[in-house]
DNA sequence: GAGCACTGC
């Protein structure tokens, strides 16, 4: 071992890892064990109280509109384990779009050999439920769901909790759909059904897809809109739920929500679980006093606070009762159910994970790092693959080089090792390549940043190395500025990042700094609402009727000054009225798939007429995806690609320059991969823009902002000057001049800003600019930037008051 | 001269 690499965790002598290695329990022989068992027992019928999976009939026996499909056959086939998932892969972002025309009507629906090969799959998956050690506590958490509305679950990793609580409970009595007298706005009296269905959020859509088709399968029913089981379970993002919330604010489709993952703490999710709190303690009218049951769920222990957020609600609700009735016996009944919102804790199954810290605090991680992938490829045994937390795309392809070049120096006859870099921006062969299996006789070396630690799930790792920090993006609301800076992780993400070694095997996880650090750390992550600009998510509330904005059961409550500052921006983009309330506009707004701001834009852009609409939607596509442009690593590609997207570049600026990008996108019908490729443009990008693009435009079309017969190839000149100006009715704030010293300078605030290198505006001077985001990472930059004259920047500023 | 991760009909 190279000299230079040596100790970094104590001396090769002092704490000897095949020691180490061999303290760890084999879990070979319980493995071998419990396969033996498991297809022993698959001959035998199951005995528990839990029936085996049959054929659900479906509920509504009448053909039913179904729900937007959630779920699609796209995920590949899901490497199963102890009967859990274990393989989550980053699909480019339209493969995971479920698409309505996929699968109107499945061949195998009338066939019933399919039926009973669904079925005997479901009754061999069965036997594997079983052991999930959620499973034994079905009959308890289906009893606390009959006594109460409410119900907290801590499920640690492997618990099962995703899959098997909308199982255990969709049979149960309450989850049946009720006819039910709904008093409507008028006084008249409607007969609806309420309920039937469960629906189980998630942060990502990943995580949705590939739960639904593993429930799917444990169930024994086709997946997708024209199944039976749609109608009864349903996996969504917390944000498709917040959009179903607008069409029905009660949730009537709905006998139970379960939350899942909330530890994550979203924007969504905090907004999901205020508004399921009103809709549990509320007097329920909507929904013809028929309740709905909550169910959150959380891989970490903290779960007092919302025991604390769901008791308030209660307590509130009580009060009033109190007020309405006088301390009548409802009143005191309900009292008991706030004494009463119990916690349930499963088990994960895990492997034992060993902690190794650095003896010294560290000040270069990616050294650190790099002595210790070599201490561990050195003196651990194969197999044993490593997984590397770092920063960002510059820390891991810098970590990438170092190992590489450590590499070349190894000790020929120990194992070859592989080095995979990972990271969201990296394009879709390359992460590919990170779930492959390592060649014979080689070490998988990981280098990844913050996606493997929720999104991703890498096999075969057995080490751990983290180095204790992540870049957390920071909303400072008084500048109107983004920071994107490297901060310390929590407690509960380093207890994430280490689970990651022990998915498998035994592991051990080093932490690049020292345990007196670890234990400084926060508890848990910062929830992103009191991270980021809440303009979308107080508009989403605008529009669910929410006008108290103050009053709003908060999870986290956000600070005064960052929710005046959203309904601010609101104000000024003209989605609320000046008492406050949501316009017509925001109405209008808070529909699309957008940021306010954007979408203000696109209403703005239709005053101009359907050619400047259709070009603004293109751009306003490229800005709300990851960036479409990619960076070449070697200077050649560099080059080649600069000189094929010459004819892309616009002097006017990114805005146009993306919709020059995205028209010779989608005028190229032979081979868009090869020309995405050839441009240096991101072909997962540019899917994920075609998306947005069409959904706006079928938005815009029923909204008769475009015309019905509009064709995909209708291409007139765009005119710049409209479509900047379009732009402007948005982001009239996000704007800075050209000062004498050369710089550039905002002009609301005169903070000064330059222009990010990846601009086609950059190292240009021109009167002034109209830029897309204000971010703060070395020093303040403008990113997704146009050139505008400073008289329109005057007129759109007067004109937002 | 530079890009943590997600999401929305």
């Amino acid at each position: 071992m190279p000299e230079r690499l040596k100790t970094y965790f104590g001396d090769a002598e002092n704490e000897p890892a095949q020691q180490v290695s061999k303290a760890v329990p084999d879990p070979a022989p319980e493995e071998a064990g419990r396969k033996k068992k498991r297809s022993k027992r698959k001959r035998d019928q199951p005995a528990d109280e839990e029936q085996p999976p049959r054929n659900h009939e479906p509920i509504h026996k009448e053909p039913v509109k179904a729900p937007s499909p959630v779920v699609e056959k796209v995920v590949p086939e899901p490497a199963e384990r102890n009967g859990e998932i274990v393989q989550q892969q980053t699909l480019s972002k339209s493969q995971q779009k479920p698409k309505s025309t996929y699968q109107s009507k499945p061949k195998t629906l009338d066939s019933k050999t399919n039926f009973s090969s669904l079925r005997e799959k479901a009754n061999n998956l069965y036997e594997q439920r079983k052991k999930l050690p959620i499973f034994g506590h079905a009959d308890e958490i289906r009893q606390k769901l009959r006594d109460q509305d409410v119900m907290l679950l801590v499920g640690e990793t492997g618990s099962g909790k995703s899959t098997q609580i909308p199982q255990f409970l969709v049979n149960e009595f309450w989850c049946r759909p009720t006819d039910t007298k709904i008093t409507k706005k008028d006084g008249s009296e409607k007969l609806v059904k309420v309920g039937g269905c469960i629906a189980i959020t998630q942060p990502r859509r990943v995580a949705a897809i590939t739960l639904a088709r593993r429930v799917a399968e444990e169930m024994g029913t086709p997946l997708g809109s024209s199944s039976p089981a749609i109608l009864r379970v349903k996996f969504l993002t917390e944000g498709m739920l917040l959009q179903e919330m607008l069409h029905d604010p009660w949730l009537t489709k709905y006998s139970a929500i379960v939350v899942d993952e909330v530890h994550e703490r979203g924007v969504n999710v905090d907004l999901v679980t205020g508004f399921l709190r009103n809709l549990v303690s509320g007097n329920k009218e909507g929904r013809g006093g028929v309740p709905l049951k909550v169910v959150v769920m959380s891989a970490t222990a903290d779960m007092e606070s919302l025991q604390g957020f769901f008791q308030e609600g209660f307590k509130l609700e009580v009060e009033e009762q109190k007020r309405i009735q006088n301390g009548s016996a409802k009143a005191e009944k309900e009292d008991e159910k706030v004494k009463d919102i119990s916690v349930c804790h499963i088990k994960g199954r895990q492997f034992p994970v060993k902690t190794i810290y650095s003896p010294e605090p560290v000040h270069d991680f990616v050294d650190a790092a790099l002595k210790v992938i070599f201490q561990i490829h050195y003196k651990e045994p194969m197999p044993g693959d490593i997984l590397v937390f770092l920063t960002g795309q510059e820390t891991v392809e810098a970590l990438e080089h170092l190992v590489n070049e450590y590499a070349i120096g190894m000790d020929p006859g120990l194992p070859k090792i592989l080095v995979l870099p990972l990271f969201a921006a990296l394009p879709q062969a390359a992460q590919q390549r990170v779930f492959m299996p390592a060649p014979p006789r080689t070490r998988k070396i990981v280098l990844s940043t913050n996606i493997a630690e929720t999104s991703v799930t890498v096999s075969g790792v057995r080490f751990v190395v983290d180095c204790g920090k992540a870049k957390v993006k920071q909303f400072r609301s008084r500048l109107g500025l983004d920071s994107l800076l490297v901060k310390p992780i929590s407690k509960s993400a380093a207890i994430q990042r280490k689970g990651r070694a022990g998915r498998e095997a035994a592991g051990q996880c080093f932490r690049l700094y020292t345990e007196k650090d670890y234990l400084t750390l926060d508890e848990t992550n910062t929830p992103e609402i009191l991270r980021c600009d809440l303009s979308q998510a107080l508009l989403n509330m605008k529009a669910r009727g929410v006008d108290d904005i103050v009053r709003f059961p908060f999870l986290t409550r956000p600070p005064r000054e960052t929710l005046e500052k959203a309904l601010l921006q609101l104000l000024n983009i003209q989605a609320l009225d000046d008492t406050g309330s949501i316009s017509k506009i925001g109405q209008h707004i808070a529909k699309l798939p957008l940021t306010p701001t954007l979408g203000r834009v696109l209403l703005a852009a239709a005053e101009h007429g359907g050619d400047c609409l259709t070009d603004v939607i293109d751009i306003i596509s490229c800005l709300s995806v990851e960036n479409i442009f990619l960076n070449a690593n070697s200077e050649e590609k560099k080059e080649a690609a600069e000189t094929a997207r010459r004819d892309l570049y616009r002097r006017e600026g990114d805005h146009l320059t993306m919709l020059a990008t995205v028209r010779a996108y989608a005028a190229e019908n032979a081979d868009r991969k090869a020309w995405a490729e050839r441009h240096l443009v991101s072909h997962r990008a540019m899917q994920s823009v075609m998306d947005v693009r069409k959904q706006l435009r079928t938005q815009c079309r029923q909204a008769k902002m475009l015309p019905a017969d509009q064709r995909n190839d209708h291409f007139p000149d765009p005119s710049p000057i409209l479509i900047l100006q379009s732009f402007l009715g948005g982001f009239a704030t996000n704007t800075a001049r050209l000062v004498p010293d050369g710089s550039y300078r905002t002009v609301v605030g005169n903070q000064t800003v330059a222009i990010h290198p990846s601009s086609v505006l950059f190292g240009k001077k021109v009167e002034a600019i109209m830029y897309n985001e204000f971010v703060f990472t070395n020093r303040t930059y403008a990113r997704g930037v146009s050139a505008v004259q400073m008289d329109w920047v005057g007129e759109a500023l007067a004109a937002s008051g």
